[in-house]
RNA sequence: GGCGCAUUCGUCUAGCGGUUAGGACACCGCCCUCUCAAGGCGGAAACGGGGGUUCGACUCCCCCAUGCGCUACCA
């Protein structure tokens, strides 16, 4: 039998890193062995389903590779693969439970229900549905359950659980997990609107859909039973389970928006790469081999082991991604990485940029960001003219001789050919060495006029990238309009 | 409250009875250096607690503590 393995998401909302992570356990363990990857939107609540949301899971999910052998949105044999298309299914099943005396009908309201479980509460006894006290094919006449029934009565379907059974199964990641029968709810199979539940919907379609392996989050481990008693009750095999641990926050509470960006969307939008991304939590509870960081897809695919998979909960670390990010920065392509600068450089209103200008920009300042669009600001003078002057910076280092050397160099510039950093480094240092000056005597006042800032890449490094003519005009443009500024800054910050 | 799952540096983790408990991110220091990075070198940093089992426990068992999850006609 071949390995068939689902994401299964409720379209409640944006693909988050966790939901990735579940996306890409699957993925990777059905890439492995050969099997099949199946994506199945659970929309079994009407009232939680957001429009837009399956299209964002989708898309996120191609953005960052994982492609899907079946699905709503690429057929397959097993369809339709949303939950609330196949609901004809699913009350068929309820019933045939209900023929097999596995399951029964029950006609409580809500306000009933609540009733019954304020009186537990008092009580001090867990919630839990009674099958015996409320009113249900238990309690009621058979002939009073078919007038309800036929009147068309509000009702729902129970799975009957039995009273007294140790309910057990072997989790590939956790080991042996038990529970019993006591301790679970008679839970609602078919909603009184014709819908069906979680528990139904998803045991129905894991066995049509041939399902090998269920591969969820770990808040799925206390309703695993119910579902193990579904497939006895229905007279099926149930697939294997792996439950994966939680992703955290930082101060350990269950991942959400409250402590910062989760949805892949909002990563994708800070520039962050697929790549990165799909490294950063494929770590995050399992890991390859402990001496290495960086992984390719095929790598994490030839060597990924469920049963290597962590049990205690990851916490998501900012840190981390970031590094990694940078790592991939540092090795992506130049051309890529080219293609992909220019819309954000568009976005802060800059022109369009040759693709080699581009790439003589990035090979500049890649190994000092963490993101791509983190080149646009942090080396925004490589696109536009300083706008602002660190002045702070510019008085460190000021001389008196400055303009007048400042002149002096324009000439030295104008006939420094080629314009590339090692000749520039050269000229500029027997410019200064013959007037008895270091070096930095010129670095410094050359950089805060050139980028406006007194951080950034090599100088001589940055001034072949913006050219000689660029160079030359900005210095001009300084001494007639800045150098005045500055000396009266002089006079006022003293 | 009940049930379940979990517990190695701040974080991600290696370890699968005998180790100076290893690596990575972050942090600190030094080197390199035109600034900032990158890089190199070094540092600080962990087995939640208590009982067992064993010649010997981070590793196996039990209890406790703590955290998290579930306890819906939500998934």
């Amino acid at each position: 039998m071949s390995t068939r393995v689902r994401f299964a998401p409720s379209p409640t909302g944006l693909l988050h890193i966790g939901g990735l992570r579940t996306a890409l356990y699957n993925f990777l363990f059905a890439r492995h062995h050969g099997g099949s990857f199946i994506l199945r939107i659970e929309d079994t609540d009407q009232e939680r389903t957001v429009p837009g949301a399956v299209e964002n899971i989708i898309e996120m999910l191609r953005w960052v590779g994982l492609e899907f052998d079946e699905g709503p949105h690429v057929g397959g044999p097993y369809g339709p693969y949303v939950q609330s298309q196949r609901l004809e299914l699913y009350r068929q099943q309820a019933h045939l439970l209900v023929e097999r005396g596995s399951a029964y009908y029950a006609f409580d309201t809500p306000e009933e229900l609540e009733r019954m479980r304020e009186h537990q509460r008092r009580a001090g006894i867990a919630p839990k549905y009674d099958r015996f006290s409320m009113r249900n094919s238990f309690t009621l006449p058979p002939e009073e359950v078919r007038r309800l029934l036929s009147e068309g009565a509000p009702a729902v379907i129970r799975l009957l659980v039995p009273l007294d059974r140790q309910i057990c199964f072997h989790d590939l990641i956790r080991g042996e997990i038990s529970v019993h029968s006591r301790d679970i709810d008679d839970q609602v199979l078919l909603k009184s609107d014709g819908f069906p539940t979680y528990h139904l919907a998803n045991v129905v379609d894991d066995h049509f859909m041939r399902i090998t392996h269920v591969i969820r989050g770990e808040e799925w481990i206390p309703s695993t039973p119910k579902h193990i008693l579904l497939y006895e009750a229905f007279g099926w095999e149930p697939p294997q389970f792996a439950h994966l641990p939680l992703l955290l926050n930082p101060d350990r509470s269950k991942l959400s928006k409250r402590h910062g960006d989760v949805a892949v969307e909002d990563f994708r939008r800070q520039g962050y790469f697929p790549e990165a991304l799909l490294n950063f939590v494929a770590l995050l509870g399992w890991n390859p081999t402990a001496d290495r960081e960086l992984f390719t897809l095929d790598e994490l695919i030839a060597s990924f082991e469920l049963t290597k998979v962590n049990r205690a909960p990851a916490i998501v670390d900012r840190n981390k991604l970031d590094w990694l990010n940078a790592q991939y920065l540092r090795r992506l392509p130049l051309e890529r990485l080219a293609r992909e600068l220019q819309p954000y450089l568009s976005q802060l209103g800059y022109p369009e940029f040759p693709q080699t200008y581009l790439m003589r920009a990035i090979a500049l300042l890649r190994e000092r960001v963490n993101r791509l669009p983190e080149i646009a600001t942090f080396g925004d003078y490589l696109f536009i003219p300083p706008r602002s002057y660190d002045w702070d910076y510019f008085r460190k280092h000021w001389h008196e001789d400055l303009p007048q050397w400042l002149e002096e160099l324009i000439r030295v510039l104008e006939q420094t050919e080629p314009f590339h950093a090692e000749l520039l480094q050269q000229r500029i240092r027997e410019f200064t060495e013959s007037r008895g000056q270091p070096l930095r005597a010129l670095v410094h006042p050359l950089r805060l006029i050139l980028t406006g800032k007194s951080v950034g890449a090599g100088i001589f490094e940055t001034m072949e990238v913006l050219g000689k003519s660029e160079c030359i005009r900005r210095l001009r443009e300084f001494l007639a309009s800045q150098l005045p500024i500055f000396m009266e800054y002089l006079r006022t910050a003293v």
